[in-house]
DNA sequence: ACACTTCTTGGGAGCGCTCCCAAGACTACG
DNA sequence: CGTAGTCTTGGGAGCGCTCCCAAGAAGTGT
């Protein structure tokens, strides 16, 4: 008989199953909500009959009548080619994934390409599509951020845009993960240690070189700007780098690289000026990425906790979907999760 | 005024926007969705209203009228690390937004786990969740598929299940990449090519097997079982085959891998047992993933298009539903993509 | 036994849109 | 100039659900 209606048509509706159990409609959403004031006994029926029509809520209509989606949309620059070719990308999904399992709560990914395209998705965040937004990978002049918070869009954003964050945010510690590096190599009696940075308009990037400066200063070396070379995290920027610091610093020993993948460029040039890693020259990444492992030697570097970042990304925003529907406006999180040095045969 | 209200709570609804123009609920309607039937003066008026307002229709609400959702869902099956490991979902999930970006369809993400949750899932994605499916990395026995097909929910699936899949899928050329990178050995003089398998009851496994095997034959080479070492796609067991087939044949001079992370085992036993690649021996992997880039030496490799099979499943899907929609059922499309053999320096 | 609370419960109203019917405006043709 | 289309157009009905009010049931205190 259950079948039979599946069969003749829609799926069973609210309706049914309050006839089918002997209640109201009324009644029949309480408990399928978990609404407390509702008698054990008509709970069970209606029980009863959801499992027997195999009734699932039509989200749509929930949407319509309650004011609100049950999803949130993962917004990714799509541009940012060096942001897929990490695992990264995965990592994070797999994390806000893992934290939205047992949520009603549905996962939509948005790529959204340049600026224009962004500014235009924020009028359709904002029509009712989603209950919150994860921020992946942005830029300090995006214009997203803040459009997503004056329409009062619940928010979390990876990374921040600056020191001065506004919005929640989730952030890998840089800063310490770039000088446990650097304090690494000055432990194994490293003395001219150079860095190559990422594009330093993304506040990671800085404060990768400030935790570098930092570990420096702190072991009394002689800070040489010369051993600071700017590059922007894609391969060929970090050979040539290297370059540039070969040149400036010849007698350089040990190189702390903002990314896994400008090390790879790096020791690319290193190997070409005869150098080995990491008798002459030691070298340290960042992201413990595939090409890490995989390098030849294996590569020193730091790692982030990207999955556990994307669940506590996802934690946050659901809380912050929560308040803002409570009408509360709390203390905006600002979570810094550990990075940890993994050291292999490079250092 | 239309900013006042904006503000004043809800965002503009279509009454709304037809009251502007001064036209009726309906006429509106059939402007935002393009109809033919509207006078173009009405319709530039309609066009003014909703720029004035900046009107961005209620999701929930068509879903709930049209009994469509405009969304589709892409199923991971988030067990498969080794899915993850790669660039592979990137790649897929690039492919599949850049055939979304210009319409007006949703991409929902959800990672499933085992069994026994992708059978709910079934039921979930049926319950006017979602207009179709896309299904990656789905192992022979997934209950998934058949469910779905069931359900009569539109549904795409990458790669196969067997040879007579009965779903549309898109897949890549994995027998002739097998012989091409066979052909290539053979072309530059090696005699003794060993091939390490992935796991067999993934289609796409069995079909590179086949093109070993097919371009040994062609070539009227030996066809030696004891070349053929079984492993699963992971790098260990990849190490684990390399020396099995150094055991048995110790004259063996090529090695095809079936993806780019067995061949990275591969050649750590390789170079321990004192061979040189590609000197001593010739190494091909599968894939074209950033390990083959960045390997000592670079990995030859076979390159498939995923962000293409990306694109490509989701116009397939898109023409599914449409199809669905209009009550037709044509054939089921199969699309095989081609793969092409990157040689690098390790063959 | 009576007046009050406190629990439950049913069901109307309404969310914003699409579908579709019927009516009005026009055109064409005999 | 009338009749039969053909275009446009307005707006009722209804999608399935949540919210909320009012009413009935049950329990409390005196």
């Amino acid at each position: 008989m259950a079948a039979a209606r599946v069969r003749s048509g829609g799926r069973p509706t609210l309706e049914e199953v309050a006839a089918r159990a002997g209640v109201g409609r009324g009644t029949a959403s309480r408990v399928i909500n978990g609404s407390p004031r509702v008698s054990a006994q008509t709970r069970e029926a209606v029980e009863a009959a959801v499992a027997e029509l195999g009734y699932v809520p039509n989200r749509a209509a929930r949407a319509l009548a309650g004011n609100r989606t049950d999803a949130i949309a993962l917004v990714v620059p799509e541009s940012e080619t060096r942001f897929f070719a990490e695992p990264y990308f995965s990592d994070i999904v797999r994390g806000v994934g893992a934290a939205l399992a047992d949520t009603e709560m549905q996962l939509l990914l948005t790529l959204a390409g340049n600026d224009r395209e962004r500014r235009r998705l924020a009028q359709y965040l904002t029509a009712h599509r989603v209950d919150g937004v994860l921020l992946v990978s942005v830029h300090a002049d995006d214009p997203l951020p803040d459009l997503l918070e004056q329409l009062g869009m619940p928010s979390v954003i990876s990374g921040r845009r600056h020191a001065a964050e506004t919005l929640p945010s989730v952030d890998s510690d840089n800063f310490e993960g770039a000088r446990a590096a650097v304090d690494h190599f000055i432990a194994r009696g490293r003395r001219s240690i150079a860095t190559i940075t990422g594009r330093l308009d993304v506040y990671g990037a800085q404060r990768r070189l400030d935790g570098y400066r930092k570990a420096i200063a702190s072991a009394g070396l002689d800070p040489d700007e010369r051993l600071i070379a700017p590059a922007d995290f894609s391969e060929e920027s970090g050979a040539r780098a290297m370059r540039e610091l070969l040149a400036r610093r010849p007698d350089v020993d040990a190189v702390f690289a903002a990314s896994d993948v400008m090390a790879a460029g790096a020791r690319q040039v290193l190997r070409e000026s005869g150098r080995r890693i990491p008798d002459d020259v030691a070298l340290i990444g960042f992201d413990d990425s595939a090409v890490a492992r995989h390098m030849d030697p294996p590569l020193t570097s730091v790692r982030q906790p990207i999955e556990e970042m994307g669940r506590v990304m996802a934690a946050v925003l659901l809380q912050e979907i929560a308040q803002h529907h409570e009408g509360r406006t709390e203390e905006r999180p600002r979570i810094v999760l550990p990075t940890e040095l993994v050291i292999r045969e490079s250092s």
